[in-house]
DNA sequence: CGTTTAAATTTGGTATGACAAAAACGCAAA
DNA sequence: TTTGCGTTTTTGTCATACCAAATTTAAACG
């Protein structure tokens, strides 16, 4: 039987100017803020065609190692877990659409936060506490507001995100709510109340 | 005051191609599998120049909504969180290289599988108990053959992530050996062989 | 007729060249 | 030094062309 999965796919010229300007990003050579070279300066000290100079900036800027603003050079992007979000945006906003796709990552995120109040019971110090205090009352506060009730909460799980002081995971909310809140279907707030009553024993 | 950001960006021509086929490929206008129209059918139908339908084209296929193999045209792809993370896998790779990088992931690992490894002890069902004994006595077996031990141990790991039955999951197991392989620092194995104990009880 | 093979036609990848509009630059004036 | 303004770059887009690979069509064959 033939292969399963050709994988052959001869180089597209592009993918060469990508690979060797993410190296750049990567190692530093190309430092953050820095502008990419001029379009025909790149397609000089390279041989090739503007199409494909065009071709390779706008793929970097998809994969988010530079931020490529219309009429503007494109410049190195801070390394950030925000970019991966957003490079994932339309595919996760796809998964969304299939069967069962809100329910799954709903269930991860569950899952996540399940775990970050265990983190949160164990290892939160006294400001972290105090600010999970105050969102939770500013969310109480705002029961009757169903806006501001909303955002309340938001930032009451927020304040969750931030206890393991990993940068990943702030992101991680912001995805997680900018994703799943136009699904919004009266999360179970049950678990919290509890959990957090058990932190503050 | 100013906004903070300007998000302003004149609209570049193949955006709008890009939110056009991004939403006929999500609500299945475009169904799965099936290619795009060719380029110069593209141009036509919307009186684009070709430069601005590749664009348009490569930024589907960049966003993982499409599948651009060189030479042949463009395929609906199908929906899977595989994409997602290949379409994170360049700036991951970045943030890895900046300091912490590696370890503010496998953190997130380790609280993850730690999780995963609570779920399990509560929903694991026979079969996955089975899998995740046969995993765990391969690598056992494979303790002296330093590849196959690595290979068998992600292959527990694997098994962890399956017990939910959360297809997002799976993927997610993938992205870590991916992305932590070439930094792996002797990960604690402790760990899991207390829980899966604990789970065996 | 169904198959295989060869020719004709699409179609994607790349290169050029051009032009308007916006941005970057340099220089003079305040 | 800072502010304006005109000049030069540079980007976004278009139109066209060519090659090579892929697809389709036609022809040859068993």
């Amino acid at each position: 039987m033939t292969e399963a999965r050709i994988r052959i796919a001869r180089t597209r010229a592009a993918d060469n100017l990508v690979s060797i300007y993410e190296r750049q990003i990567i190692d530093g050579t190309l430092a953050v803020g820095e502008p990419l070279p001029p379009e025909r300066e790149i397609m000089q000290s390279f041989g090739v065609s503007r199409t494909v100079v065009r071709e390779a900036v706008q793929a970097l800027s998809a994969k988010g190692l530079v931020e490529a603003r219309p009429r503007f050079r494109p410049v190195v992007r801070t390394p950030g877990y925000d970019a991966a979000i957003e490079a994932v945006g339309s595919v996760v906003n796809r998964l969304l659409t299939v069967p069962g796709g809100v329910r799954n990552l709903f269930e991860l995120r569950i899952m996540m936060e399940a775990a970050l109040v265990r983190d949160a019971a164990l290892h939160a110090d006294k400001n972290h506490v105090a600010r999970m205090k105050q969102a939770l009352a500013d969310n109480e506060a705002a029961i009757s507001d169903s806006q501001r009730f909303f955002d309340t909460d938001i930032a009451f799980h927020r304040v969750l995100y931030e206890v393991p002081d990993n940068p990943v995971l702030p992101p991680i909310h912001q995805a997680y709510t900018d994703w799943l809140s136009s699904h919004w279907t009266r999360m179970p707030r049950d678990p919290e109340h509890n959990h957090v009553n058990y932190r503050a024993h």
